[in-house]
RNA sequence: GCCGCCUUAGCUCAGUCGGCCAGAGCGACGCACUCGUAAUGCGUAGGUCGUGGGUUCGAUUCCCACAGGCGGCUCCA
């Protein structure tokens, strides 16, 4: 998608790297314009910088990721110069490029309603027509950058923030950078005049012709430099591309992913709802939806145990000690939903005969998988001593962040936690990661990264050694495995490191799915032990791992990765018959009997719609495979396919029809079936 | 929890600048039609206009609170 890699410029000593390309013939318009170069030590740099010695730089296109996010930025500062017309009260906050776009925030009287996007993008147009220029100032001092920012309240602070103190990661805000404090002005192209200006590290594009395609998307509250405790700004959110084409395929892919939404289709096809009566993040799941989670944890719990788990169950509900023990009272608490206080008996006086006790719901099932370790001596013997669950867990979710399946109040995790010696745990970690990746891959997610979530500093329990091995264990692990390994610092759960296996789906869309965590501490806390070969006295290490995460939530990727379209082997439907008229049910009814022996679900249509309305229903419905049958088919004792994507095939016999749809099914090919794909000859 | 927007039939959505019995398509149900690859026709039922309060002669419409939803922020074992 992006440039072939532009060949190498050399800008000699003194010349501006723009006339150093367009001596080279580079272009300077359309998607691959060169809007920045890239200095020998890495760093981006304006067209209008002039090196001091000769230099060979790199031509950075305006469809590259770099390129693209050079755009987001200046048109994020064209944004704010529209704001400042049209709102002269609103103080600037920051404003990067961001994922497919940028946003910028401001403090205003008031929040940006629809029609202010309008009024502004319209003045974003004529402020890019205008073709200002982008010209870079630094400032002599903070002194001098205080006095011109005088003004902008949060740019000063900015300033200062930069000035004091070298421990504050600036990195993440485009205002400052590097060793100087700049100043971006943009000019007016014919006088020169500086029409407006802001305190940014750059680089720019160099005029705003260069933003050749761009779009307000949404506005939304933010908290100033991201803490609650900070005033909140009004922010917007806009995109900005290398050309009008790659702007609408953006927009397009935004169309898509509302159309895959699985809120929606889970309505559509029925599969679960949200009764507001039972609250928010509460789902129910109903007999489509049903099927689909069921054949989802069927095959997930034979390959577990295949893999050596053993299956607990434990109750969804404990009194309060169990949490205290574990540190959940102490460090999860908010995230819990508050006790429920039982058993406490009155006297006829009111005063408290029997104090009664809190109990919780569960928010994770480890304390209670603990307690199964330690109901009896545990001998070295039994490890790895693999306990596994679907177990349901209650979360108290802000309000504002519960959403459809993916973020629930209630759900069930396929936990599973390992109790292992310590010269277990590097193999057993290497053989979990294969484990997981490879289930995951049968459920058709196969492209993955891995992320390491290392200690918070502020949330957490254990020494430190305990959290240097830990994290070290796992670090090698995810090296052996091959795969890209992104840190997370500060991500981890307060009793220890993970790492998350990252999925993209048919979109390229990540999503977290499983992970895996190395827990020192729970087993001290609950003070498990082992009798070790030489009839000491051991502690197992704990390792925590869920590899949906929660079904909920899988179930909600999984439907968005197929658009609704499950695999054969998932889907609630697999096969329907429509017959083109009512003589040929019984015909159907046959086929309908012979693949029920083989397991497929399968159903008739005889309602008295019209066959092309049957096809079209079912087709919505998501239908893997249509068997239609009429007179020719009755016949020659054959059905005729008809898939998903429209295509056919004909008068097939209905042995081989059976036998091909549940070797599919079988299979658990996760490709929708098509008269391409789909081999009914005998194998 | 915070900011903004939203809530009309099972679903998707019109509509009322405060006023007779609130509309459509799809879906459901009934009748007719029995049909060869994405919508047969006709008819019927279905709505306390999210809930509660207020303003008003009169509220689905205006105001307030609450609930639920959406987009963000914060949080996220």
């Amino acid at each position: 998608m992006s440039a072939v890699p532009a060949s190498r410029v050399v800008v000699p000593a003194g010349t501006t790297a723009g006339q150093a390309l367009r001596d080279a013939g580079a272009p300077n318009r359309g998607p691959q314009a060169v809007v920045v170069v890239r200095d020998p030590q890495g760093r981006l740099r304006d067209l209008s910088w002039a090196p001091e010695v000769d230099t060979e730089v790199e031509p950075v296109a305006a469809d590259s990721e770099d390129g693209r996010a050079v755009i987001r930025h200046s048109c994020a500062h064209v944004l704010a110069q529209a704001v400042q017309d049209l709102f002269p009260e609103a103080k600037l906050g920051i404003g990067p490029p961001v994922k497919d776009g940028f946003y910028y925030d401001f403090d205003v009287d008031r929040p940006f309603t629809p029609e202010d996007l309008q009024a502004l993008e319209k003045r974003m147009k004529q402020i890019i027509k205008g073709a200002q220029r982008f010209s870079r100032r630094v400032v002599d001092s903070v002194k001098a950058a205080r006095e011109e920012l005088a003004a902008e309240p949060y740019k000063l602070e900015l300033v200062d923030l930069k000035s004091d103190a070298a421990d504050v990661d600036t990195s993440e805000v485009m205002e400052v950078g590097g060793g100087e404090l700049t100043i971006y002005d943009n000019l007016d192209p014919r006088s020169g005049e500086r029409i407006w200006g802001d305190l940014c590290r750059g680089p720019h594009v160099p005029t705003t012709k260069y933003i050749p395609a761009f779009k307000l998307m949404r506005t939304a509250a933010a908290y100033w430099r991201g803490s609650e405790k900070n005033p909140q700004l009004q922010r917007i959110y806009g995109t900005a591309w290398e050309s009008a084409e790659a702007l609408e395929n953006h927009l397009e892919l935004l169309a898509e992913a509302e159309r895959r939404d699985h809120r929606r289709l889970g309505t559509e096809l029925d599969l679960f709802s949200f009764p507001d009566e039972i609250g928010s993040g509460l789902p129910v799941f109903h007999p489509k939806g049903g099927i689909v989670r069921r054949v989802m944890e069927d095959y997930s719990r034979r390959r577990h145990e295949e893999a050596g788990y053993e299956f607990v169950y434990s109750p969804h509900i404990t009194k309060g000690s169990l949490f205290e023990t574990s540190g959940h009272l102490d460090w999860y608490r908010e995230g819990m939903f508050p006790a429920m206080h039982l058993d406490a008996e009155l006297d006829e006086e009111g005063n408290v005969r029997k104090p009664g006790q809190d109990y919780y719901l569960k928010p994770m099932n480890c304390p209670f998988h603990n307690l199964i370790f330690r109901s009896r001596g545990r001998s070295y013997r039994e490890l790895p001593l693999r306990l596994f669950e679907f177990g349901s867990v209650y979360r108290y979710e802000k309000s504002g962040v519960v959403h459809g399946l993916t973020r629930v109040r209630g759900m069930t995790q396929d936990d599973a936690h390992i109790y292992c010696t310590q010269e277990q745990v590097q193999d057993e970690l290497k053989s979990l990661l294969t484990f997981v990746l490879d289930l995951l891959r049968d459920y058709g997610l196969d492209d993955f990264y891995l992320e390491l979530s290392t200690r918070n500093e502020e949330k957490y329990v254990g020494s430190d050694e305990v959290w240097e091995s830990a994290t070290a264990a796992l670090r090698e692990a995810a090296e052996a495995s091959g795969l890209q390994l992104v840190p997370d610092p500060g991500g981890a759960a307060f009793y220890g490191p993970k790492i998350s296996v990252q999925a993209k789906d048919a979109l390229g869309r990540t999503w977290q799915m499983s992970t895996i965590q190395l827990d020192f501490n729970m087993p001290e806390r609950f003070g498990l032990e082992y009798t070790a070969a030489d009839g000491s006295r051991k502690r197992p290490v704990k390792i925590h791992r869920a590899l949906f995460g929660s079904i909920e939530r899988f179930f909600g990727v999984l439907t968005e990765h197929y658009a609704g379209a499950f695999p054969a082997w998932l889907a609630p439907e697999q096969v329907v018959g429509i017959p083109i008229a009512d003589e040929h049910v019984e015909h159907l009814q046959q086929v309908a009997k012979a693949l029920r022996a083989r397991r497929i679900r399968v159903d008739i249509d005889l309602s008295d719609d019209r066959m092309q309305k049957k096809i079209r229903n079912h087709t919505m419905q998501k239908v893997p495979f249509l068997l239609l049958a009429g007179g020719k088919d009755v016949e020659a004792g054959a059905v005729s396919f008809r898939f998903r994507d429209g295509s056919q095939l004909n008068g097939v016999p209905v042995d081989r029809a059976v036998d091909a749809i549940s070797q599919w099914v079988r299979r658990r090919e996760n490709a929708s079936p098509t008269a391409k794909n789909f081999r009914v000859e005998e194998s």
